[in-house]
DNA sequence: TTGCGAAATGACAACGTTGTCATTTTGTTA
DNA sequence: TAACAAAATGACAACGTTGTCATTTCGCAA
């Protein structure tokens, strides 16, 4: 009965019962140096028997920052997760908690609408997971006193973003190729309007072009194995074609299996290189050598990106992840 | 330059800008109708102007409430991502944002740690996602101020729990077995220190002996694959064992595989259940029948129950989420 | 003991909101 | 036009911390 009179402890509570001033409390926690042990002993008895607990608001309205990073979730699945644990991860090692909201199923959210629910949030700098195209990603502009990370492939005019290094994945593939020994590279792009698959075209032109060769003219794909099928029937005509680098994995497969149909083997006749490493989860044993993005890696970046600029939110940066080659057995050594 | 003399825009500052009082700009942000219209606009084209947000941490501290709830995983991975899914539409659509704490790998987190951790940020009750056991699960007291879920398969003693309904889902498929002429059904257990698989064990008990049926000895596993194996060899020798029940997926695998090399077809000379329907990712064309639980309801209702709980923190309910039956060929109707 | 500098502690304001209650303004009726 | 109730607005305190600066206490040398 007596305890149930006050619902939260305070701190000038915790001083009456230590019989020391609010302020002595307050050292206690933040500076405890300065406290003789014995006062810091009474304080720390009466904290345990009140059940004193920090109150946050007061606390961050005092010090005008939270401690929080705000994460804005746009997808949550697939390589996502792996961001998230990266990013929880990178924030509990420098003391961070995260706020989260995610976008509802149908809803439609623009950067400023997330923007404006998280600067409703206890938050000092916030990332957003953006992984579509939206409306206003050109014209937005992030509040000035709210450092933001976009994880996004596309250069932002304002703020910092966190990109996989899609151009130089599609580089790294190519220069795998010529490396052993292959005289050319062909590749089947995803859909036109796509910039994973603009990038990623921009690198293999790239990498063709600083060995002085002459980029033959890329295959139109939409993303799905069909199309990398048809891509793959025309460049099995092709007598020069020993290497195939594709924009995404499903695509490596259809392009596999019209070779196949033509009677070509991979990777004895020709090579194949694809994007995302996912075949292997649907396809058992899968020779697909891909160029894997590391998702974690883009996480803790993003959220470094964003503890460095709290002092300057107004500070833009770009940082590329480079992807990784996983090699299976789709690219022969010719020079062997 | 001008501009840039005060950090922040307060409410004060658009008072003075809109000539009225600190009180009205108050008003017009909640309860925007009990000020006239010309105020109103006057107040929000200030507010406009100086690009006034408001203050969270006085607003909380004003309130004594956070619209907060707190997240800990101890693991992120796999299922656990579908809960969170659904904990983050459920906190969406009640109007709450989530904090999130992560344990650390390699850190050892006990449920009084992430409590204390969890109790100095901006939440109004918290959940934990538990999917390990941990030292101090039946000692740990929440706070009693902060309504507390935890998502586990053990009840606890004095917290709210939500949890798959292992036992009935057991049931369920033994059911499933009994109504479609099996006279018997044999078990493989998981670790015999396991609660899921006590539970399962318990269930499939319960629905035999519901039925007259004196269960037979239930075959001691240990998750994997080979213990399901051996299982499955003993089990090849016993004439009346038509139906097989297995504590999880890569048991009923080992069993499965065990009564083919006997010479045993499934589903036609035995049938096989398994749990987590998690087969289908490793082995294609998966006849497995097994029991599946909803993860992502498991979030909706912890986050559910949460909220229903934070006027009475100290209330206490079980909330048991049933599993699915997702069936395949692994069955055969013995009556047909 | 006294005096003194350093260490420990305390009084009070401030952070930016919202609740309470008082005051002013508005619109309506006599 | 006066009187009045209702609507709109305002003054001020309070939420629970931390920073500033003043005061007290301590330890040690004279």
């Amino acid at each position: 009965m007596a305890t149930m009179d006050k619902k939260n402890v305070s701190m000038n509570d915790v001083a009456i019962a230590a019989g020391v001033s609010l302020k002595t409390v307050s050292r206690v926690i933040n500076e405890p140096d300065s406290v003789r042990e014995s006062t810091r002993d009474r304080v720390h008895a009466a904290m345990e028997a009140l059940g004193f607990r920090a109150n946050f608001a007061a606390r961050s309205l005092k010090l005008g920052r939270y401690g929080c990073i705000g994460v804005v979730l746009f997808h949550l699945s697939g390589g996502n997760v792996d961001m998230i644990d990266g990013i929880a991860d990178a924030a509990a090692e420098r003391g961070f908690a995260l706020t989260m909201i995610k976008k509802r199923a149908g809803e439609k959210m623009t950067l400023a609408e997330a923007s404006r629910r998280m600067s409703q949030l206890p938050v000092d700098g916030m990332i957003f997971n953006l992984r579509q195209m939206v409306d206003d990603f050109d014209t937005f502009e992030a509040p000035k006193d709210l450092k933001t990370v976009i994880i996004t492939s596309m250069e932002h005019p304002t703020c910092s973003t966190v990109s996989d290094d899609q151009e130089g994945g599609a580089r790294m593939a190519c220069e795998y190729f010529l490396n052993r020994g292959h005289k050319n590279v062909y590749f089947v792009s995803g859909k036109k309007e796509s910039l994973s698959s603009q990038c990623r075209m921009k690198g293999w032109r790239a990498a063709l072009e600083t060995r002085g060769i002459e980029p033959p003219a890329p295959l139109q794909g939409d993303w799905n194995a069909d199309s990398g099928y048809v891509a793959g029937l025309v460049l099995a005509d092709k007598p020069d074609c020993t290497a195939v680098l594709a924009a995404n994995d499903c695509m490596a497969n259809g392009v596999m299996m019209a070779l196949r149909d033509k009677g070509l083997s991979v990777p004895d006749d020709v090579s194949v290189i694809g994007f995302d490493d996912e075949l292997y989860k649907t396809i058992p044993n899968s020779i697909l050598t891909s160029v894997k993005f590391r998702h974690r890696e883009l996480g803790v970046r993003a959220l470094n990106e964003v503890v460095a600029g709290l002092e300057a939110p107004s500070s833009r940066s770009r940082t590329l992840v480079s992807g990784v080659l996983v090699e299976r057995s789709s690219v022969k050594d010719l020079r062997a």
